[in-house]
Parts: structure tokens; sequence; C-alpha cells
DNA sequence: AATGAATGAGCTTTCATTCAT
DNA sequence: CATGAATGAAAGCTCATTCAT
């Protein structure tokens, strides 16, 4: 890897730390430079301003956290097979990323992330997508709009992972696997 | 109502309105002077600083709604009855107050408002404390921390509404007794 | 004493307070209404302004410290004993009104008082003047220009109540006699 | 000399000039920044905040002043010598640098200074200290708290100096000496 | 290519002063 | 006469962005 790739990685690593750490209020350039080792003016030949550096380091997160999850999917099993296999990995990659699960939290609740969570949730590659439908036209799935779907299915997530990585609610796989059951309870017919 | 409680509630109300539709960044004490129509030094006379303005005004908006929520509100009426009411209640006020909601939302993802959120979740005050606990006990509810329960429920509502204010989902009457029935098979036992 | 008196005076008493505890960025006039128990508006029925309130309780002190000092002051007596007169009843007059000193302290060196302090110091009315006029003529006193002499007195005053008053140098009327004597060595001749 | 250093002995010239001119308050960070010819920010890269940037300004300055002072100080001379010595160079310095003057009485007639003051003082550094206490061992100078023969010392120099700077009382080399004579005579034996 | 010194708009907060009651 | 709510200019400080080196 090139010094030019090591310059942009750090300075993405040291915004992904900061911000999930302290918020978008603690990671003003200056200190995203410090950390990375770099010079603030190197923050602008990599990245047009602050607003596309985030961008782009949600792009980045996103794409691994996708790979990560699709690992040993199967398109075409059964329904509910891979709604846990989707899940697990989930869980599994945000639990093990608080970091990054801080970090996206704020994206999407920021100004910055609201058009780019739709976007995602509706792309056609959004593998839920197709499960949902599936499973609905099954008959196995409530007959609900994808979105409130999707809801039932990520505001549980979102909740809980939270309080994981606040302490307040300490998970095991076993935990993961009834909030996943209870999940499932509310989608299915 | 005097000329003093009109200021005060005007510099409530565009704090609300500025946070609301710009979150805490886009409402410097400068526009929510100019929008409430008063001068930014007349802030400072109802509240200490900043912080104490959006506190109050958290408060403020919290009281109303749970007074909206308890409405008709039966403590000692089979357990789901009583979660659909909670559930109908606090479903209908936000989607009627969305300008409240996307406050609420952004105060409970800042640093200001995270301890509060944890405290009103586990205050005895909370009806859906109660009334999980009791469910627990009969069997009726799933055997799973009140913490998770609460993601199950509110998880799930978070979501739908943000996509209903956001135009992408529109709720009605019908849709919201989905979510919810489906809220409550994903708690049932 | 009518009403009328009794604010004025409360305020100047309160503004003595505050400007010598906590210096004059210590005393804002709401404060200054505050320990006086009157309204903000009073202050700007009695002065024009703060600055005429300062100068005004400047007056009023000076006037009361100089009828104190010229108690029992022979003007004819011989120079060595009105020096000492003088100098006794003005550190017995600051020792005991520490308030006062500290507020004449900040007075001259601000901005409204050094022309006071010229102005004072050059009238015809200071007895030391007169004191240091004779005091020469006879040869008693050295011949130097008798704003030199006033700062051979004056001077390690200031210093020494100062140094007393922060408790650093705890004066007695021992040690009191012992600097007047040695202030006398400085100017006789 | 570097840019750099350029811009912060700027500020530092600025804010002496305004300080001694106008008092703290006369020098608001804005009005430094636009007689130092620099932007506002840029004071804070070279003083973490106001507060530093005076302490700074003054130790700079005592640095200077005590070299001066000490030059050709003969620490084993005549305590006689040696006291004329310290005196005639204070005076010259502080008749040189009328702003530095004023810097320094506003310095330590205010919060920020008056520790300092002491620090400084009670210093075994201080040469006036090892100055009066060996006078004092051989019987040559008055037994008095060394605080108090500061205050003999010091006090006329600040009065002296601070009428010659505003015109009432012009010095020269002759009056000088006259007052530290008179000085000399006050704490003599 | 990389730097970081320099910038100034913009933030929150204070306070002397006014004026309707 | 007395009040204190209302005001806005001005304060100290931060930070995204630029540009000479």
């Amino acid at each position: 890897m090139s010094r030019q790739a090591d310059k942009r990685t750090a300075i993405l690593r040291a915004t992904l730390k900061l911000i999930a750490e302290h918020g978008f209020h603690g990671a003003p350039t200056s200190m995203i430079a410090e950390r990375a080792g770099v010079g603030v003016g190197t923050i602008y030949r990599y990245f047009r301003d602050k607003e596309e550096l985030i961008h782009t380091l949600y792009e980045e997160l996103e794409a691994r956290h996708r790979a990560f999850v699709m690992q040993g999917y199967e398109e075409n099993g059964p329904i509910r097979d891979r709604f846990y296999h989707l899940c697990r990995n989930i869980y599994r990659y945000l639990l093990a990323n608080p970091l990054e699960f801080r970090f996206l939290e704020q994206y999407f609740d920021s100004p910055y992330g609201v058009a780019k969570m739709r976007q995602k949730l509706e792309s056609a590659g959004e593998p839920f997508h197709a499960l949902l439908k599936e499973g609905k036209q099954q008959g196995i799935v409530k007959d609900l709009p994808t979105l409130l779907l999707f809801g039932l299915i990520f505001g549980p997530m979102i909740n809980v992972i939270k309080d994981h990585d606040s302490g307040l609610l300490p998970l095991n796989d076993v935990l993961v696997d009834q909030v996943i059951r209870a999940t499932w309870d509310a989608i299915q017919r």
C-alpha cells in the first residue's frame, strides 16, 4: 500500500474514532489531523471538505459491513434461515465493531445521512429487500409495507446494541438469538 | 397570559422548531431570539444558559406527552389492553406533533439526554415498566430483560414514525394498529 | 432620614462593598441593585449612570475620610507634630475601613480616578500641601517638589496597608509609628 | 527572525501598548489583533487564552527588566552602593519604558498579578531581599519587617514614576538620585 | 505532495441602560 | 417615584478552510 493510501486510511480511521467517541462536535479537523499523524492541510488533499470526508467514511464502512454480512449467504435458502443469517451477522458485526456502530448511529441521525439511509434501504441490492418481498409473497411474512418491516427489524437492533455498548444490557449469543426470534415473531404472519 | 409568559413560550417554541428542523447546530441563540421575536439577552432572563433552555424544553414536552398518553389508562386492566392503549396514544401523540418527535429524537441522541432517557425508562413511574413486569410474571410476555423488551417496542416506533414524518411511509390508524400488533407479537410469549 | 436617602445610601453602600470585594468587574449594576434591595432602574434615578455613581461614592468617602483625618488638627502646631497627626489618622482610618481602602485603591488605579487624585493632591485645601510648603521654608523638610514628597509619604502608606489587609504584614500601633517615623526620615532634611 | 516570531511579538507588543494605554478593559482580543495586524484567531495559536497571553507578556517583561537591573551588580559590595545601584537601574529602566511600567502597575493591581508579586518579592533570587537582610544584620538598615521596607522603597518609586509619566513631575538624574537618597534615609538606621 | 500558520465568521454569554407599567 | 423585563453591543473563543512554503 502506498504512502498515500496510508495517509488516507489514517485520516479515515481517526475520523471514525473521534466521531464515534465524541460526536461530530468532538471531531474538529485539527484533531483528526493530529490523531492521523498528518497535517491539517493534508485532509483537504484527499477530501474536498469535511462533509465529503464523512460521507466517504460512511461508504467505506458500509461496504465492509455488507461484505461481512453477506458471507455465506444463501440467496435461495429458506426465508427463515436467510433472515436469521442476515440478522446474526449484523448483530455480530456491530457488536464486534462498536466504534462503527456509534459512527453509523450519529451519521444516520444527522442531516448528513438521512438521505443515504433511505437510498440504502430501498436499493434492490439490499438483501433484506428481496427476502421480505419473497416472504410476503409466500405468505410467511406479514403483508406490511417493506419500510415498516424494516422498522420492526432494525429498530430493536439499534436500541439493543446501543444499550449493550453503554453497558446497560450486556448481550451474549443466547440473548441475541432471542431478540432475533422476537423480531421474527414480529414480522411473521 | 402575561407578556412575560409570552416571551418565555415564544423562546421555547422557537427552540423546538429550530432544533427539530435543523438540529442543535442549526439553532444558535441568535436565531432562536430572532424567531422568537425577542432580543438575544432575553433568552438569558428566562434560562440560565442554552443547556438549561434545552432541558427545560424537554421537561415541558415530556410532561405534555405523558399527560396525553396516560389519558384514560386503566392501571388494572388486562395486560394486552393496557399495552395497546399506551402504544396507540404514543403513536397518536407523536404523529400529531412531528416537531416534538424530531426534537425528542435529537435530544435523546445527544449528550444532553442520554442520562434522562435511562432515568425515564427505569423510573417506577414509567407505565410500561410495571406493565412488562406483570406480563412476564403472568407468563404472557417473553421472559427477557426489560430493556430488551423496551427495544422491541420503542425501536420500531421510532423508525416507523421517522419514516412517516419524512413522507416515505404515510401512516394511518390501520397501519399503526398493525405495527402495534406486530410489536405485541414480538414481546408476547 | 427619608426613604429616598435610604435608597441612595443603600446603593452607595452596596457599590462600595462589591467593588472593594470583587473589583469593578464584580460589581454589575444588577448585583448592586440586588444587594441594595432596590430595583435596577432605581440606581438610575439617583445617578445618571454607573460612572457618576462611582464618582459620587468616591466623593462621599473622601469627605468622610478627610473629616476624620482633620479631627483635632492644629493648623499652627509644629511641623513634625502635624505630620504625625495627619499620618496617624490616615493610617488609623484606612486600617479601620479596609473596604474603603480597597475601593480607593481601585478607584485611583482606574481611568476613573487618576484625574481626581491629582486634583486632590494639588488642592490648596489638602493639609499636607501647606505642611510641606512650610516645612520646606523652615528648612525642616527636604527641598524637593511637593509631588515627590507626596510620593515619599503616600507610597509607603498604600503598600503597607495593602500588605496588612492581605494578611501578609499585620500592623499594630508600634509598627505604624515606625513607618511614620521612617517616612519622616525620608522627607526630613 | 521568522514570520512566526514576528506575529507572536506583534501580538505581545500590541497587548502591552493597549493595556498600558487603556487598561485591561481597553484591550479586547479583537483590538489586540487589529493593532498587531493579525486575525483574532492567530492570538490563540500562540497563547491558550487571553490570560496566558497576559502572563506571558508579564514574564517576558520581567525577565528583560531584571536583566537590565542586574547589569554590573556587585553582590558583595557595600550595602549602600548596592542599594543605589539597584534603585538607579530600576528607575532608569522604568522611566525609559513607560509602557512597561504602566502595564506592570496594572498587572500587579489585578487579580492576575497579586500572587506573582508576593512570590517575586519573597523569592530568594530577589536581590533586595538579601540586601535588606544583610543591612539589618549589620545594623545599617532599620530592624523592620522586610515587607515594610519594601513598601518604603517601592511605594515612593511607583508614585514618583507615575507622576513623571503623567507629566506632572518631570524627573531627571538629579531628582532621581534625591528620591533614592530620601528612600535610603527612610530605611537607614 | 504535504504542511500548518493564518484567518474571520460565528458561537455563547454578560451587562449598562431604557422605558412601559 | 420605583420597578425589572427587555435589549443588543461587545466580549472571549473555536474551527473549517486556504495558501505560501
